[in-house]
Parts: C-alpha cells; sequence; structure tokens
DNA sequence: TCAAAAGTGTTCTTGATACACCCATGC
DNA sequence: GCATGGGTGTATCAAGAACACTTTTGA
C-alpha cells in the first residue's frame, strides 16, 4: 500500500508523567509539570510530550520531548497507555502514547525551578486543573506506577545513588499511598539481597546517624533473567 | 495549531491477540489469526488490525477490525501496549496499538474455519511465522494475560456461559503454563464466592456428571470497585 | 539529659503447598 | 465390575501482620 492520505490520519503524540522523589522533603512523590506557552490551555500546566516524527521509535520521541521541554536527560520510562478519546484535544485527532518516568530530581537540568517547568506535590497538581485530558493520564500513571512497583523494585530510579532505608520506605510509602511497619519493611526490604551496605553513615541534626545502601544492579539483572518475583 | 502536514506523520493502527479456549479440546489457548490478503506477507497469517480512523477511537476501532475481519462481535477488550519499532511495517512508518481480546470460540460468526481466518493451537502458531512484528506482539500479549489473570478472575470471558471447575481449571493451566493442584485450585476458586453453583451436572461419557457453575458478574462488580485482590 | 531518628525480635495469623482416596456414572 | 473423570480434608510450612523498646547522636 502506497503512503496515502486517501483518509486523514489521527497525529501520534507521547506524554510523559515524570515522578521525582525528594528523601529530605517529606510529603510524597512530586510530578515534573511544564507551563504551556500556547493556546489552547496557554499559561496552563501540562504533562510534558510532543509530536512523533516520522524517524524515531516511540520511545526516542519520549527521551527527545523531555529533553528539549523538561530538561530531563537521564530517566527510566515505561510505556503504560495510550489514550485515544476523540476529544482530548480540542484542536484535532490525537492520540497519546503515556509513559511513566523515574527520576532523580538532582538530576533535571536548570530551568525546573523556573517559570515553565516546576515541580508540583500531589495536591498542588490536584488543584492545578492540567491541560488537556492530562489529569486521567497521570491518574493511571499513578496506578501504574504502584502494581510495577509491587513486582519489582522499580524505585531505585528515583532515589540517590546512597539512600537510607528510611528514605526507601518513604518511597514506597509515598507511591503505595499507606504507612508501612518499619520492622516489617526493613526485613523484606534486606531479605532480597539486593541491598549493598555502605562504609558510610549519613548525619543530620541530633540523631543517631543512618546506614547508607546502595542497589546492588548487577545482582539485579541477574535475578530478574530469572524471573523472581519480587512482591512487596 | 491548525491541522498541517508539514512533517509526516506515523500511521496508526490496532492490532488484536484474540485468544480462544475450547474447553474439550484438550491442549491450552488458542489464537485467532487471519491470512493476508495482499502484499507484504500475501497469504501469511497474521493479527485482525487496521487503520484507525479519524472519527472512532481506539476501542472502537479494534471492534469495527474484529468484525469485519475476524467475525467476532463480542469479545472482552484490553490494551495492552503499543508498538513502534522504525522498521515494523517494510511499507511506511506504522505505530500500532494492540489489544489483546478474549472470545468464546462459539460466539465467532461463520468463516472462521474458512480459509481466510482460522484458529491456531500455540505449536501452530509457532510454526506459522506469523506477518511484521507479530510473534513479538503475540508474545507480549500472552504475558500481559498472565500477569491480568493473577490479578483479577479474567477468564471467564474465555469460558463458556455454564461451566464446571475442572474445565476452569484446564483454562488457568493453560493460561499459566503450568499444572494446578485440584483440590487446592477448587478451594481457592470457591473461596471468592464468585460461582454460583446451578442445578445442572454436565454429563458425557461413563463418568460422574460435573457440576456446572456460572460466574457472578454482578458480585464481581462490586468487590472490584472496592479494590479487592483477586490473585490465583 | 533530652529530643529525635535509627535500629532490632518474637508471636500470631493467614495463606500456600503437598498429598491419597472414595464417588457416581455408562458401558 | 471396571474404567473414567468428579469430588473431598488435613497437616505442614512460609510469609505477612502486629507490636515496643533500646541505641546513638548533637544540642
Amino acid at each position: 500500500m502506497p503512503h496515502t492520505y486517501e483518509h486523514p490520519r489521527p497525529a501520534l503524540t507521547v506524554d510523559a508523567v515524570v515522578f521525582g522523589f525528594d528523601p529530605a522533603a517529606a510529603g510524597g512523590l512530586r510530578l515534573l509539570l511544564i507551563r504551556r506557552g500556547q493556546a489552547p490551555f496557554k499559561g496552563g500546566w501540562a504533562l510534558p510530550g510532543g509530536f512523533v516524527r516520522i524517524g524515531e521509535t516511540l520511545d526516542e520521541a519520549v527521551r527527545r520531548e523531555l529533553s528539549e521541554e523538561a530538561g530531563v536527560d537521564e530517566a527510566w520510562l515505561e510505556q503504560f497507555h495510550a489514550f485515544g478519546a476523540l476529544k482530548r484535544d480540542p484542536r484535532e485527532r490525537v492520540v497519546s502514547v503515556a509513559y511513566f518516568a523515574l527520576v532523580r530530581p538532582g538530576e533535571v537540568r536548570g530551568g525546573t525551578d523556573a517559570d515553565d517547568a516546576r515541580w508540583f506535590t500531589e495536591p498542588e497538581v490536584a488543584a492545578a486543573k492540567l491541560a488537556f485530558d492530562h489529569a486521567e493520564i497521570v491518574a493511571r500513571a499513578r496506578e501504574s506506577l504502584r502494581e510495577r512497583v509491587r513486582r519489582r523494585p522499580a524505585g531505585f530510579e528515583l532515589l540517590p545513588e546512597k539512600f537510607t532505608l528510611t528514605e526507601m520506605q518513604r518511597l514506597y510509602e509515598a507511591v503505595l499511598g499507606r504507612t508501612l511497619d518499619k520492622r516489617n519493611f526493613r526485613k523484606k526490604a534486606l531479605s532480597f539481597g539486593l541491598l549493598i551496605p555502605l562504609d558510610e553513615r549519613r548525619r543530620h541534626g541530633a540523631h543517631r546517624p543512618a546506614q547508607l545502601f546502595r542497589f546492588d544492579r548487577r545482582k539485579y539483572a541477574q535475578l530478574a533473567k530469572r524471573g523472581i518475583d519480587f512482591e512487596v
């Protein structure tokens, strides 16, 4: 079949729900949103994303958009759903393939505290009235992330290279939306044998300093290959 | 932004991996494939699917294609992944949103034993050398179905309205790819309280006749709303 | 010496697994 | 009466949930 335009075609975009986690600031996951420069929804907040070019894969398109629009060059990406409602973009018919992205907030290039790209807490997101159907996309991304995290240790893409077990627990609590028992969590977290204790401790304030760990990527890759389950 | 063609756009299709299960014929799930009438891959076997029209959602597009190409008017559909590799279609750039579909083989309109649409067993699929990247799509669909079935009782879309516990067990064994213990399976299957025993029994051959059940959709909808887990 | 976060074990309950025999039927 | 698939119960083990106090530090 030749490349014809006998029928008009839906346009194809990608959108990214960028999650970040700051272990210092309590209070859950944060979301990276960008301010729209044009109508529709001019001045409103939206997910980074844009049209898929003819010479790039979906993954490449998201990475490019994340870099261009949000200053994010390193991210763990996972596609979770395609959104195809008829009127989701008032201008024309657009189908969007949505990804969630996990980034360490520190790794975002400048501009993210600027006027056109900013981290939002969950209540801020709720108050922000996102453009298009982006609120729905975010809701679904949260759900996918939750399911994802129950099956494999995904959260390490959100934690700094060195982290404490308390930080890790806070992250899991934020993703799962409920508190976890400290002792049970530590037992389980260590039981996988994927956390390497470091010779360092983190001290901040007048407390007992916490043991630092890093994630054993090598060992995880081996286990994942054999299809191990990581229910948390 | 007006409807411009300043950049060429990837085309958008949907494809469906149609699973069927015949409780009588032992031997796992079957897949509905259609024979291609044109190049490329003319005469080869492929998934039902096609271009998304400008005035229909993704779900509507799959349903239309399933009806037109495969004679399937009733199916449980679930979107599982979008495939966007550059050369997946040799003619032009095509991104495809893939669904898996669960149907009762009996509910397929004629023509499915005809020349251009047929049920394939798993080994037949493996031998058939599917068109495009459809083998990859099928592999991923199997995986998604397996994960899906572990979380909620999805299989009832594959079983006849009235079924025996042995049939249900066969289905789960086919989906999960391993044998299950009969007593443990029955215990668990009944423990959810979603199976309604009927006053009928099925007799076939010189055996004790089996109790028939039907699925309690109403009750399931209530439980699902409250977010109950259905790990099998 | 006090405040604040880090760290640690045990009991109980629940669900998963393993396993072997009798039952009802048609031929 | 026998072959065939239908149907049932219990004991063991592993994992999850609940739960409270001591330790280390800096101020």
